[in-house]
DNA sequence: GCGTTGACCCAAA
DNA sequence: ATTTGGGCCAACG
């Protein structure tokens, strides 16, 4: 763990736009850091004050305990809405900006992705 | 060093 | 739908 991966997680996060979410693992992995998604949630107890920290939640969508009420609030601001406390990530996931995992099952929420 | 503890994830049962 | 077991790894005592 070095002082450059704790920055590039630190700006995926930054890099999520209101409306969509990603899952601890996605930013992980978008970070370079495939398999470290607890690692993310370090960073984020530590060093997420100033940053979207609730468009980040677990791979089946349900939030962290601990933060849960203050992260569905925030989220359904910005319309980003729960069923029975789970966020339907199919719907609200955000992708890359290349759409490299955008699938029919993950469709894009970027128009200038042709698969989406 | 070693054991514990997490804002986690996934395949298998 | 849940639970279980294994993998992950930085901080902390």
């Amino acid at each position: 763990m070095d002082h450059d991966s704790w920055e590039r997680v630190r700006e995926v996060v930054a890099a999520i736009p209101a409306g969509s979410v990603l899952a601890y693992g996605d930013v992980a992995a978008q970070a370079g850091l495939p398999g470290r998604a607890r690692l993310v949630g370090r960073i984020l107890a530590e060093d997420g004050h100033d940053l979207p920290w609730h468009r980040v939640l677990r791979a089946d969508g349900t939030p962290a305990p601990h933060i849960a009420t203050e992260q569905l609030t925030r989220l359904r601001v910005e319309g980003v809405l729960a069923h029975n406390g789970r966020i339907p990530m199919r719907r609200y996931r955000s992708l890359d900006a290349d759409c490299g995992n955008c699938s029919p099952e993950n469709p894009s929420l970027y128009p200038e992705c042709g698969r989406g």
